[in-house]
DNA sequence: TTGTAGGCGTTATCAC
DNA sequence: GTGATAACGCCTACAA
């Protein structure tokens, strides 16, 4: 597939080295002007495309960035992929996506391609869980060049990008208690192995102890972070608390609310008025929904192309330091949480 | 970064030959086996990851695959990298994605430089003119391996994936003039120099003649494939209907159509008792919208792994025939064309 | 069963 | 300004 001619081929056709075809291509200045001129023509006339791979053999250095999310179909990540393509686009690397359909195994399997096809540097939104965290601190002593973005791995020598979790958890779940004086309220928690898992949950305890409000233990479903699982997840909260219902609940994300608010409408109930809920991330279908959802924004493009954009710094120089980045996020209210009722 | 460990490396630790290490690490049956057990030792204590840039150096053969899409934020196009990632990664493929943001120019970029890095073949979703037809021809021409998805171009020799989109048009388009008897019918059009844009154009006009509903050029009006290029269409399309008012549109697809209903709403109207609309794609946000979109579910995720299969096919047999594959399309009646109407 | 030679397409380096 | 040579890491083909 694709041209076959090769620098030799061009260099055979004008007599002259596959040297000098390289050094005309590749614009260096000493190269006879005409010659060069030669050349040019030539090899638009035979159709030649460099070999990348060749010149990456030379060159140790492929242009190429893998990006490693779980699931492309959660409205975020499309979204972070484009700010990353958009920054890699003027920067003249490519993408390698790969999907990790939220299983660590195929995260695994996935780098190890990615290095084997030796990529210059890797995005990660990791699925892992705690017991697999040796795998990137091996990856990030074996010098690989990383950035995570979104659910991040801290502590282990490679650079974050992502929102401030614990506090925008904090924020929107402060949000019900100091405007709507709920005090009771339910969570549906993401993994705990995982770092926006665990924050989350911490953010939304930290919101509850300030304002003293009670926190039980059984108000705290895991669910994960699609929306059949806010789904199932919710269907059980409403079977355990059939006596004294939470009145409002808040959420590890903006798809797990989504299935949530379906579980909450087949139980015959309505959002807000029995039950308010919340949020996270602003799904492009929260504002749209028969009750729109009030959720944390979080500006997925800015994301992905402030973590490329680290990354190929961290890249291109050695000496790019290691650390933190934070996006803002912003409170988005709208009516599921009680405001703007009808 | 990553693991500069190679062959020759293990070869020397070890006292054999780069051969033999080759050997040992790919299966092959001649190799004694306790040489072997030694071998795949040292490789894992060294931390060897094979190089495949050399490999594809020498086999001409990547596994690689390049994916050109127009808009990864168009919810359908994530659905289709989805079905593509499922399929590739059983084949041990890898994925390079690019996004041309719409724009011919960046489309042609991204193919070429994905032509450099020599993949095996390439997934494209055209935002072509008819003007760049050419382009494409070359590259079948030269015997790049191709496979259009859902905006084609047909008779230059690759194969297709796609739905029946003029079929498709005319069941939605004749659903709204049959059940609601709707006599005065806009148009929000696609780009006409593209292939769905046309065909779905014809599948609506042949509705029309097909229930000798009167066609108004000035209801037919260009719009775009995307929100905010509904949004304006629509806006237009009210201005200059003052007097007399299309009693539904038809709309090239999804995001259109959302952006339309925002502009019917702005224009103080309601939707389907002043203005039926039906879009195209079944969006994820479709079925969540206030009043819920009509429209024409695309099996997004099928079609990726249809033209993903197709491609691999195409890639490792030469006599892969050339075909137009078609996957089939349900109409997704909701609210917005009138039915269900509360 | 194992090793040697040569080459995939490109570039760095040194010589002319 | 241009060319020969070796090297990048691996594999095919042939030899031992």
């Amino acid at each position: 597939m694709s041209s076959n001619v090769t620098l030799k081929h061009i260099a055979e056709a004008l007599g002259v080295s596959a040297m000098t075809v390289s050094r005309a291509l590749n614009n260096r200045s000493n190269v006879d002007a005409r010659t060069k001129r030669r050349i040019l023509e030539k090899a638009r006339s035979m159709g030649y495309t460099p070999n990348h791979v060749a010149k990456s053999l030379v060159s140790s250095k492929t242009y190429t960035i893998g990006v490693v999310i779980p699931e492309i179909t959660h409205a975020f990540f499309p979204e972070v992929v484009r700010g990353i393509e958009e920054e890699v686009y003027t920067s003249e690397y490519q993408l390698f996506l790969t999907n990790s359909n939220e299983q660590f195994s195929r995260e695994k399997d996935a780098i190890r391609a990615l290095l084997s096809k030796r990529v210059d540097g890797i995005l990660i939104s990791s699925s892992q869980t705690e017991e697999d965290f040796e795998f990137y601190k091996e990856l990030v002593q074996s010098d690989t060049k990383i950035v995570f973005f979104d659910r991040c791995i801290e502590g282990i020598g490679a650079s974050c990008v992502s929102v401030n979790d614990r506090e925008s958890s904090r924020q929107i779940t402060s949000h019900l208690v100091e405007v709507h004086n709920y005090s009771r309220i339910a969570y549906l928690s993401g993994p705990q192995n995982v770092s926006i898992g665990r924050k989350r949950l911490e953010g939304f305890l930290k919101a509850l102890n300030e304002h003293e409000v009670r926190i039980r233990n059984e108000w705290i479903v895991e669910a994960g972070f699609r929306e059949e699982e806010g789904f199932r997840a919710m269907k059980k909260l409403l079977e355990t608390t059939a006596g004294e219902r939470p009145e409002a609940v808040v959420t590890i994300n903006d798809p797990c609310a989504i299935g949530a608010m379906r579980a909450i409408e087949e139980a015959g109930l309505s959002v807000p008025e029995d039950m308010a809920i919340v949020g996270f991330t602003d799904d492009i279908r929260a504002p749209l929904l028969k009750v729109p959802l009030t959720t944390v924004h979080q500006p997925a493009y800015e994301v992905g192309k402030k973590a490329a954009c680290k990354l190929i710094h961290t890249i291109e120089d050695e000496n790019e330091a290691v650390e933190n980045l934070e996006v803002p996020t912003t409170l988005k209210i709208r009516a599921s949480c009680g405001c703007m009722r009808s």
